[in-house]
DNA sequence: GGGCCCGCAGGG
DNA sequence: CCCTGCGGGCCC
């Protein structure tokens, strides 16, 4: 919602270079605060993550005659005309309506405003599933020329990324502002976007005359250990990538350049591209972002269920090169975690997950464009009949029908139709982690029942105890309870900062994350429920 | 469930 | 420009 400067405290900020200093950056919780719904605030610009509630702006000290771009109108930085300040919906930042360019006469009246550097341009926004434009480049690639029918191009893998982290250079060592320990994305191509490890495939980040940034682990070599704190890698190379393949066969022995010669300079000793070498001070190596890819689970118990996980700073101890599993030369790096942040597997880790409200973040679109793909794959599979669809079923993303024959379901209609939900609505009740056990009670206690009975159920299970209406934008608690977000925050105005449902503390700065899965889920069961809240 | 092979981003 | 790559969806 739009908010006009002057109309309530105004934030406070923190200088970035507060903050930052590599990899001993102390997060804390009360500082990075993360309030978009549905990812990290990481290429908003700069103010979201060094923002802070609080009457009073660090960065200019609240001293009116000074200029401010944090608490005031962030192209200008004037103080003057708060009322004709609007506040970004996406990253908070203040902007005179005036100093817009194009700039505007008035206040406008849609609910939502966002900035130039947030608005996204719907033409411009690669949904899930959909081709990015025809570029010059594209036009030279091996798919222009082929005559594969192959529909490439809608994987995550092929997509292009739709924002970029900019508040740290690539090359950037350590945390990333804003980035909490635990931040967990579903797709390789989302954590290039948040700038945790920028490239779309390959496993080390880095400069093979600086050193590396990052690295994912994600159980490419069945001969590595992982204990968690600690655990060995494997360089790059060494594979056979021809047929235009991006991971191959091992077919050669690996050297210790590009990528394998950064990864070593991180290590606190002389290089030694022969033997490897071992630092005497392990902490004083350069610090390494590690991600750690639920592929990993063939090797590795820390690998998270699913998507890929911000695990913290590690430095390299030692490097050495050694033939492995594969019958190759490879080049083996031992890793140690070095971070102020609790790991995310430890309890300390659990629980501060929870506070943060750290869930797994899809890309923007991607959920609906998933439901709305059901819908497509259907009418694939079921060539068009001449009969016009059952009035039951106006809309097939709501349970459908276990009948395929229309007269057959237009029966079993009569007795109250049996409901069947999709495949993507098992994918996205499976999603729905921290709402497991209340998917579970849903679907157990009303198998193979009618469609009615089935949505009473939902409808009951996922009320929200304060409007006692079906929640919307859930903010699914640490205490596992579904509060509509705008109740919750009425109850955070109220000063009352516990769960509605069972009291249990969330504390003052309690991160109100909607729960995405959820909230797509129930707008498939209920559709068009959400239009009128 | 395994193989194929694509765009894309990044370094050099 | 060229080379590289611990993704990932689609097809069989």
């Amino acid at each position: 919602m739009k908010i006009i400067k002057g109309s309530e405290d105004f934030p406070n900020a923190l200088g970035p270079d507060d903050a930052i200093n590599d990899c001993k950056v102390m997060f804390s919780d009360e500082i990075y605060k993360i309030e978009k719904p549905g990812a990290y605030p990481l290429s908003s610009g700069d103010g979201e993550f060094k923002r802070k509630s609080g009457p009073e702006c660090k960065h200019c000290k609240a001293d009116p005659n000074a200029e401010c771009r944090f608490c005031s109108c962030y192209l200008c930085g004037g103080k003057q005309d708060a009322h004709m300040q609007l506040l970004c919906d996406e990253c908070n930042m203040a902007y005179h309506i005036y100093c817009l360019n194009p700039p505007l006469s008035k206040i406008p009246e849609d609910e939502d405003w966002y900035c130039p550097s947030c608005k996204n341009d719907s033409t411009e926004v690669v949904k899930a599933g959909e081709k990015l434009k025809q570029s010059k480049k594209k036009a030279k690639m091996p798919s222009a020329s082929t005559e594969s029918q192959r529909d490439w191009g809608k994987g995550m893998a092929c997509v292009g990324r739709t924002k970029e982290c900019t508040i740290v250079p690539s090359n950037h060592y350590g945390p990333i502002p804003g980035v909490p320990v635990g931040a967990l994305w579903k797709f390789r191509v989302q954590v290039s976007e948040a700038g945790v490890h920028r490239p779309h495939v390959g496993g080390i980040h880095g400069r093979s005359n600086d050193g590396a940034y990052s690295l994912v682990l994600a159980g490419g070599f069945e001969d590595e250990v992982d204990r968690g704190d600690e655990f060995t890698y494997t360089g790059s190379g060494g594979r056979d990538l021809s047929g235009n393949k991006r991971i191959g066969e091992h077919s050669f022995d690996q050297t210790l350049t590009h990528m394998n010669r950064a990864l070593a300079l991180n290590c606190d000793a002389a290089l030694n591209d022969k033997d490897g070498a071992e630092s005497k001070n392990w902490r004083a190596g350069k610090p390494v972002r590690v991600v750690r890819s639920s592929k990993g689970r063939r090797i590795s118990k820390y690998a998270p269920e699913d998507g890929n996980r911000y695990d913290g700073i590690y430095k390299v101890v030692k490097y050495w090169p050694e033939i492995g599993k594969c019958g190759f030369l490879v080049w083996r790096y031992l890793l140690r975690r070095d971070d102020v942040e609790p790991a995310p597997w430890t309890a300390e880790g659990i629980e501060r997950s929870k506070k943060l409200g750290l869930t797994l973040q899809f890309p923007e679109g991607y959920l609906e464009a998933m439901a709305n793909k059901e819908k497509k794959d259907k009418v694939k599979k079921q060539p068009v009949k001449s009969e016009p669809s059952s009035p039951a079923s106006p809309n097939n993303q709501t349970p459908r029908s276990g009948a395929e024959n229309q007269n057959k379901e237009r029966s079993e209609e009569e007795r109250g139709e049996a409901f069947e939900l999709t495949e993507q609505q098992h994918w996205l009740i499976k999603e729905d982690s921290l709402n497991q056990k209340l998917w579970d009670e849903v679907l157990s206690s009303i198998k193979e029942g009618p469609v009615g009975k089935f949505l009473n159920k939902v409808e009951q299970t996922f009320m929200c105890v304060c409007c006692q209406e079906l929640v919307y934008q859930p903010v699914t608690t640490a205490c596992l309870h579904n509060v509509c977000k705008s109740c919750l925050q009425r109850s955070f105005r109220a000063e009352v900062y516990t769960c509605p449902a069972c009291r249990y503390d969330l504390g003052k700065t309690y991160n109100m994350v909607p729960n995405k899965v959820l909230q797509t889920l129930l707008d498939q069961f209920f559709p068009g429920y959400s239009k009128g809240r």
